[in-house]
DNA sequence: ATAACTTCGTGTAATAAATACGCAAAATAT
DNA sequence: ATATTTTGCGTATTTATTACACGAAGTTAT
């Protein structure tokens, strides 16, 4: 029998990442400013070759840490691209997964292989290389879909935080403000947080009370 | 600069399909029992090898018309698996699309590299080659939370069909029964379907109205 | 100290959505 | 004719979602 792995040419298969970033204002997504062809100097999101000795979550990580410094992310597989023409090169697979991060835990690093790395607001990214604007934009709608049965907060938020944090990530990511209220009883009805007792002081206004999520 | 996509070495790809099918009493998948290894005469799901000229989709269609016979059929992607040892061949990805199709639209063509082409009911698959019990379980799930917004009867029931026949369906994919009269409300309030006019004569009881998905 | 300001915490009424439930009508089978 | 099966529908009940306002706890300014 011949060997069936050999006698199929072989495309080459790439892990890009959709890293969200919320640091209590907005909502961010990382890119990165290439340094080389294709698509040199224009911006695109991180992402790096698969290695055969490695999972597409192992990929992403190593390719994270490499290329923006950023370790030990919540990731999860978005869609994997295969249009014929996505890059100049050849033929190549894009497995796409999006990360949730909190900013403020990580310090950036500029790999090798960049210009620039930098936070652009969600809804206003520039131009991007290879199919990334469609990868982008597959990733909101996911977040945004996933936002209504799944609690996104725990990665985007510190530790603990209080309702109107909370809420502030919610309108961010669904594009509306929401009824404080309504969105109280909503979130203490899931189940999937808790008061810790404690309050932020400090502030110019009353102290809020503290939530953390249940694990 | 290196030529980047010779410098890695690259994974295999293959497409890998489960196939709805719906016969009115059972949903079922349709597996196929591998002539050759690995898993030779074992039960799989029908796939193969992607070509670096043509899409996902293309590959499916080509590859599902090969070893099924099934032509033209509504695909959608799963997700996609790229464990270390998934294949004891070597490192092979498999981009995993799932359909829904009509069995009864189809007549079942065994391809040349199959022994056997069975379907199974959903709930009682045999043991499977390669992870895809893992695959099929996935799209067990996906179709399920799928039902409750979408449309997911077109493809599987024919053109026109009873408001008892798409019942019968729902309640096979949900695996609970529902109630009649709510059902009828909730599928008429949806808007995507609507009566024909016609009716379903020549059964047992009173002919039953028939109806039509809206496009 | 006091007043003005900001944000926090909460409850109830109104509306909309989902569920439970029963009976007469249209056909077939005997 | 009579029994049997499956259809088509409507209303009452429960549950979930939405709308909405005010006093309390702090901070800042005078």
């Amino acid at each position: 029998m011949p060997d069936e792995l050999s006698i199929y040419p072989r495309p080459s298969v790439t892990i890009d990442c959709v890293v969200f970033g919320y640091d209590g204002e907005q909502l961010s997504i990382l890119l990165l400013n290439r340094r080389d062809e294709p698509f040199a100097n224009q911006w695109t999101l991180p992402g790096g070759f698969l290695h055969l000795e490695e999972t597409f979550e192992e990929a992403a990580q190593r390719i994270l840490k490499d290329k923006t410094g950023i370790e030990n992310l919540f990731l999860e597989q978005l869609y994997t691209f295969g249009g014929l023409s996505r890059d100049p090169r050849g033929r190549v697979l894009s497995v796409a997964y999006y990360a949730l991060v909190n900013p403020a835990k990580y310090q950036l690093m500029v790999g090798q292989m960049a210009n620039e790395l930098r936070w652009f607001n969600w809804k206003q990214l520039p131009s991007l290389g290879f199919d990334h604007a469609q990868i982008a934009q597959l990733a909101q709608v996911r977040l945004a879909a996933k936002i209504h049965y799944q609690p996104i907060g725990f990665e985007l938020l510190n530790a603990q935080f209080t309702m109107s944090e909370l809420q502030a990530l919610h309108e961010c990511i669904l594009g509306e403000t929401l009824d404080r209220r309504n969105f109280h009883k909503r979130m203490m009805a899931s189940g999937l947080l808790r008061s810790t007792g404690e309050r932020r002081e400090g502030l110019k206004s009353r102290p809020a009370e503290l939530f953390e999520f249940i694990p």
